[in-house]
DNA sequence: ATAATAAATGTCCTAATTACATTTATTATT
DNA sequence: AATAATAAATGTAATTAGGACATTTATTAT
């Protein structure tokens, strides 16, 4: 079902000769996304050959007038249409023949997004497709490893940072949270333990309002409250969440 | 005494637009050392104009047909003359103004060396020169910042992974690793809880062979078991250094 | 034989993590 | 109006890990 694979256009010598005189700078976006109890991850089908049809992340060549962060938010709009998106560089990959055209260097950056409603309006775009973290396909060139990389770096950071809140929406609940993190870390955590701890890291804030799609009870919304932590973070205070 | 630091060659607006229309590649390597129980990095004095003189991290720019990886083990290679040395990718540094001069991306890796003897014969090559990290000269262009990055970086990877054998003589006592830490997080540590800590881990394997140099009644020297650390490591065992 | 020195060791206390079961608020059904 | 159903919310006891702290031991130099 998701296993398209083109065969490598082959070049003549003297294209090779030429295109490898220079040397190319590319980003490309990991983007993930938190949808209905599931870790997933945009890719699109590739519009240029070789490859061309391949499932790809998204990427561009960083503009010689452009920051290289500011180059990851261009490809994300242009790719999604969000601006000031949560984005951190995972790493270059930098093999001599990582592209079998060009010599390119490829700075690879991921992006959380806080998918909500627009999930269906994304697909839109240039043949983009939710995957499951789980169940994802075979992408072009090093795009696998870069994913690789990306998802455990991602659960790394999920342990220490708080950017977990990045793939939720502003106001959620702990139960939702707790998700996140299963979704994360592919285990069932104890809703007991679990609630304790994020708690007790002061900072969440809890608010009157309640979420009543999950349960007919009903939780309640919680915000993240980033000038605590970064209070917090001032005063030394290690972080770990879970 | 470290504070060199020449005034910025003003370009001409022809030679600056000419430069600008090429992306560079370059890496700069971040090399820190242990030497009698304190934490430097190795320095140089930069060779090429604009800053010609001023102290700088060395590097180089990434030739076309050469892995990213291999261009940082050149540039320490060419440096130091040491082959095959730890080294990991710390960052990508893509700011468009970062060099005044060309349009210059810059792949930064940390890497760490076993000082050992030969502290001295570094000093001869190009004008190098250690410093202590609590003491460190300011760098050209955006290097400090790599530095900082690197020490950061350093700290925390030198908690979760067992990177700090790498600083150290194959075989080492306790009190040696002890300071290493202490030099790396600028605090001291309790000598009981630290030795029961990494001893805990299972992985240093102790020697019959000890060190006098640091006492009258020796200390038993120890190997870094990684064969140990591997198989932990698949077990799914979560690393924490003191 | 004695003094000097850093290495090596053990215990208690406190804090953090884990395991585990019941009650509560609300809505839908009868 | 009562009842059933559902996920949210809560607490306690047991275990484990971390932090504080003082003495003994092996060796060399005097």
């Amino acid at each position: 079902m998701h296993t398209k694979n083109s065969q490598p256009e082959v070049f003549e010598p003297t294209d090779l000769y030429q295109i490898r005189e220079k040397m190319y700078v590319a980003t490309d976006c990991i983007i993930f996304g938190f949808h209905e109890g599931k870790l997933k991850l945009l890719v699109f089908e590739r519009q240029v050959e070789p490859f061309k049809g391949s499932w790809s992340l998204v990427g561009s060549f960083v503009r010689l007038d452009e920051d290289l962060e500011l180059a990851g938010q261009r490809v994300l709009e242009e790719a999604t249409g969000l601006k000031e998106v949560f984005m951190q560089q995972l790493k270059t990959y930098g093999k001599q023949d990582r592209d079998p055209g060009f010599r390119c260097i490829s700075v690879a950056q991921y992006a959380l997004i806080r998918v909500e409603d627009y999930i269906d309006k994304l697909e839109k775009h240039y043949g983009a497709h939710w995957f499951e973290i789980d169940d994802l396909p075979e992408l072009v060139l090093d795009h696998d490893q870069m994913v690789q990389d990306a998802l455990e770096q991602l659960r790394h950071n999920a342990r220490h940072r708080p950017i977990g809140f990045e793939l939720l929406p502003e106001k959620f609940t702990i139960p939702q949270l707790q998700n996140l993190y299963e979704a994360i870390y592919q285990k069932p955590l104890d809703a007991r333990n679990f609630r304790k701890k994020v708690l007790s890291l002061n900072v969440l804030e809890k608010l009157e309002e309640k979420d009543k799609s999950g349960s007919k009870r009903g939780a309640f919304l919680h915000k993240f409250n980033k000038e605590n932590y970064l209070q917090l973070l001032k005063a030394g205070y290690n972080f770990e969440i879970f």
